[in-house]
RNA sequence: GCUCUCAUCGUCUAGCGGCCAAGGACACUGCCCUUUCAAGGCAGCGGCGGGGGUUCGAAUCCCCCUGGGAGCGCCA
């Protein structure tokens, strides 16, 4: 039965980094059939919360990855170390030092391990320190209790980051030392910034909760972490989890240490934004709508799931839908008057009064219908769509961008849109008609 | 400094001795489409770090150099 198992440190946020080695963990296990266990390395008294430890797990979930058993904690766990630590003070394995226990590395021959992705790997023993086993405050240290705690709890995969590779054959000294089997090791490759060093805060948002919050979808930063080290034969279409579960060989994971990049990160959340129901997305907007101010609650569900359709695909966040959906979810808008009456100044206030006539005759009030009724009053007029469009589309929403105008005209409904044509083209005319460029 | 390790377009990668005058994706640049943007279509830019070998033949194997990364805590 394989094993494996993710073993965060509660002293901070789930990071990019911990996401992958803790994905990559999962991909392995579902693909291969096993279970993963989750236990959290919570020796460092000092550092260690319970709040970090809840945004990790929060962090795990939000992903989707689930674990079989835990979390299980080190700090309940003490007397099994002490017991080791005991144990190769007997043996003669390890000696006292003040009251800190040490494991005294063999000077001679060397230790060798084979690692799923790295290949082979030896080290002189001679050029390994002692090893502490328990600090003089009674708790192991992390090289120790990672042995017996992979070992006890049968762990048969070690993933982890590619930054532990120097500790393993230290941990595999106290492996044999206590007549443990030694486990596999696999080490993924490093996640790095811009700048090609390990990624940190200073390169930016590295805590998976901040992508959640700026509005990445958790499909997409879960498909673009497994391209981290990793990829499907085929790439383009966008995967889902179970997709490259069964995708997924630890055997094609790369060495070379990867560069996170937030604009292919971007286009892969567009995708999966795109891809998802009008339904589920009006689900997940709700909280950044909310966040911007809308009355959400004012407007019917299918409303609003006419208002992500006619979005969807067009942004790269759902911080970013929510905001190109401002003039479909506020009743006011705030033009620039300058702009407004460029556009306007398109036609004489006559013809926009004449046009808004007509907008007002259309029944039912149809994209179709809506083509077809501003087309032909153009053509009779001889004027292009071009000028009209966009200023129809700036007296409507007071944007530059937006979906198909009549699309937007159609879902705004009838009302709303000859109600902001009246006022914008009032706001450049004026009472009087006789209006000038502001 | 010592130890381990990596090295294909700007970035993520395919490639595991001949099918590679190196393929894909993101980004970027044009063009088409067009009521704006996006999408889509087409075209383009751009890389095997350097030097030695081995071989009929090397991006692929070996060595050296150079460059990068990680580790070297009674942190994890």
């Amino acid at each position: 039965m394989i094993r494996v198992r993710f073993a965060p440190s509660p002293t901070g946020a789930l990071h990019i980094g911990g996401a992958h080695t803790a994905l990559f963990n999962w991909l392995f296990v579902r693909r291969e059939g096993g279970r993963f266990v989750l236990r959290i390395e919570d020796t460092d008294r000092v550092r260690s919360t319970k709040e970090a430890e809840k945004t990790i797990l929060d962090g795990l979930q939000w992903l989707g990855i689930t674990w079989d058993e835990g979390p299980f904690y080190q700090s309940e766990r003490l007397n099994l170390y002490r017991r080791y630590a005991e144990q190769l003070l007997e043996n003669g394995l390890a000696y006292k030092e003040g009251s800190a226990i040490v494991f005294r590395t063999p000077r001679e021959g060397a230790t060798y391990f084979k690692d799923i992705v790295w290949g082979d790997i030896e080290v002189e023993n001679g050029s390994l320190k002692d090893i502490v086993l328990i600090k003089s405050d009674g708790m192991p240290t992390y090289n120790f209790a990672v042995v017996v705690d992979d070992h006890t709890m049968g762990i048969t995969h070690v993933i982890r980051g590619e930054d532990h590779i120097p500790n393993t054959p230290k941990q595999i000294l106290i492996y044999k030392a206590l007549g443990f089997e030694v486990p596999e090791f696999a080490h993924l490759p490093m996640i790095l910034g811009p700048d090609k060093t390990k990624l940190s805060k200073r390169h930016g948002a590295t805590a998976v909760g901040e992508y959640r919050n700026m509005g990445y979808l958790p499909e997409a930063v879960f498909y673009y972490l497994s391209l981290l080290g990793w990829s499907p034969k085929e790439e383009g279409d966008i995967l889902y989890p179970q997709e490259i579960v069964k995708l997924f060989d630890l055997r094609d994971v790369t060495k070379r240490a990867a560069v996170f990049d937030l604009e292919k990160l971007k286009w892969i959340n567009k995708l999966f934004i795109k891809d998802k129901s009008p339904a589920e997305l009006a689900k997940a907007m709700r909280f950044f709508w909310l966040e911007k101010g809308y009355n959400i609650d004012d407007y019917p569900e299918s409303y609003l799931q006419d208002v992500v359709a006619i979005l969807q695909g067009r942004a790269y966040t759902l911080q970013e839908l929510a905001d190109y959906s401002d003039y479909l979810l506020k009743e006011s808008l705030n033009y620039d008057k300058i702009i407004l009456a460029e556009f306007i100044g398109v036609m004489k206030g006559e013809e926009w009064n004449s046009l808004i006539e007509e907008i007002k005759k259309i029944d039912p009030f149809v994209v179709e219908n809506i083509d077809n009724a501003v087309r032909s009053w153009l053509n009779k007029r001889g004027v292009k769509l071009k000028g009209v469009g966009q200023a129809l589309r700036y007296a409507l929403t007071a944007r530059r961008v937006t979906p198909g105008i009549f699309e937007v005209m159609t879902l705004l409904g009838k009302d709303r849109v000859v109600d902001r044509l009246e006022r914008a083209v009032s706001l450049v005319v004026g009472e009087s008609s006789n209006w000038q460029d502001a």
